[in-house]
DNA sequence: TTATCTTTATTGAACGTTCAATTAATAAAA
DNA sequence: TTTTATTAATTGAACGTTCAATAAAGATAA
């Protein structure tokens, strides 16, 4: 059976099925036979690539911030102006959602274990903290440097509130996408509010 | 050592120690032995009271939610105004940390594992609908029907936000009082816009 | 080309631990 | 004495980890 070169595959592999389970299980229901048997392999493959449980978690919620990054990234190029940039975030943080459907409980299963898992809390801070700086960065092109943090803020809380909100209700694609419009117009009643 | 009269006292113990528990090991880390160790009583006492570790749960997630109703209604009474009631709604949302700096992480906790637990989830969205509800019937005294739902929407969207990002962020109370006047003054800023 | 050696990839059973639940025993109060 | 309250001991299932075994692929040498 085995190949040579599968390392890459398998990890890919591996940690689209944790996605699913946890999606699915929950972390508490989350096991290595769930994992293993949803990726179609052993579930000593696991220790084998990743050292552990812990670790394949882990190595999913890098995956899963990587992509949030990349999305926005791919978004924006230079000649972007401020107010579209704040568009694209506003859409990369509701984006994974309309790939895939499993994602977001997963998202809320792993921030709520990073308040009893260090690593995971690093990571989630990372994330919190540069969705915050992001919209500073652009909220400051169109504002006095005050105004513009203190709207970052507000817009970041505005964010993951109607996303908290929506993933908890078990909301459908069209509910997103309704969400992600209010934040939008949220925000441009930011610009319009505090605007040079 | 048995006393006649027990059953209620015993029961906000475990309540209690599960709350503990669950603040300190989250939800995975909580076992049956945690939570009975933290209230100084045996094991078997949980399943003799509450059926079993499930139903333990179940209750300390109720009498949370009732903590929170009861809070409000200790707040408000028949001549409060429409706009102190969506103060004391904010209040009451953000009291809970003030009393016992460990309910904020259970809260988390609970509502992730209500993505996978059929009761959890419904007596989440008692709670989600009883804030949007709450604060709607107010905004209607103030502005017209359509804009004062709208209100009520983003208001929630920016109470939870504010929250989660704060709970998340492990903040200290000082912290919970800046998000407090934060949303509070969010609100405000609704009725400006919208008021008749 | 064939035979041998080495590395990479993978499995699944065995082990020790942890957990929730149950049971039997016990102690106090009625 | 009977009932109520509680503990301590026990059970069996479930879990993560480890590990010996194996199989294919690639490399080397005859």
């Amino acid at each position: 059976m085995p190949k040579v070169g599968m390392e890459p595959v398998r990890r890919q592999q591996l940690i689209d099925a944790t996605i699913e389970s946890v999606a699915t299980n929950g972390l508490q229901g989350t096991t290595i036979n769930s994992i293993s048997k949803n990726a179609g392999l052993s579930s000593g493959i696991i220790s084998h690539y990743f050292g552990g449980k812990q670790g394949l978690i882990e190595a999913t919620v890098r995956y899963l911030l990587t992509s949030l990054k990349q999305d926005l990234i791919g978004k924006v190029n230079h000649q972007t102006n401020a107010t579209e940039r704040l568009m694209f975030i506003i859409e990369a943080n509701f984006a994974l959602v309309q790939q895939r459907n499993d994602t977001t409980r997963t998202w809320l299963s792993f921030w709520a274990q990073s308040m009893h898992d260090e690593e995971l809390h690093r990571l989630q801070n990372v994330n919190s903290k540069r969705l915050q700086s992001n919209l500073a960065f652009s909220f400051k092109q169109l504002m006095p440097i005050e105004q513009a943090n203190q709207a970052a803020e507000l817009s970041a809380a505005m964010i993951d509130g109607l996303w908290l909100r929506a993933v908890l209700s078990k909301s459908d694609n069209n509910q997103f996408k309704h969400c992600e419009k209010l934040a939008k117009s949220y925000v441009l009643s930011l610009i319009k509010q505090y605007g040079a």
